[in-house]
DNA sequence: CGCCTGACGAAAC
DNA sequence: GGTTTCGCCAGGC
């Protein structure tokens, strides 16, 4: 299981000094990981990184986001509500709202609409189901 | 170094 | 069941 490695890496890594190429590497592959027209929680993220109960750490990851070579879909991540939370960091804040359209997810009142259905738990990228 | 903050979450009240 | 508070860990000043 990649997720065991990764839970390990986290704190192997972590005399090095190259916490960046752990965590927040980790919740960036994963999101990448996320199919379109699917979301997914922070919490479901860090969960699956080891990191359950700091799920605020992957959304604070998600602001580096945007820093990363290859560009992470920060806008297929919601909270556990299904809430576009994080549409105020998208450079236009109806960005995230906008990408999620076009992927075929209905957004209303910044809420993904069937979100619990259109949930996809990371980790388990294999089982779309 | 210490205090406050933060794209969350879950327990406590 | 809704509101409130703590926990989580790193970043900025």
């Amino acid at each position: 299981m990649a997720k065991k490695q990764a839970t390990e890496k986290l704190k192997t890594v972590r005399p090095s000094g190259k916490m960046d190429e752990n965590f927040f590497s980790l919740v960036f592959e994963l999101v990448r990981q996320i199919p379109k027209g699917r979301v997914s929680s922070y919490g479901a993220i860090a969960a699956s990184l080891g990191t359950r109960s700091s799920a605020r750490m992957v959304g604070w990851a998600m602001n580096s986001s945007h820093r990363v070579k290859p560009s992470v879909p920060a806008h297929r991540v919601v909270n556990r509500n299904g809430m576009l939370t994080g549409k105020h960091h998208f450079d236009p804040p109806g960005k995230m709202e906008a990408l999620l359209k076009k992927e075929g997810i209905k957004v209303k009142n910044d809420q993904v609409v069937e979100f619990k259905k259109l949930f996809w738990d990371p980790g388990k990228e294999v089982g779309e189901g």
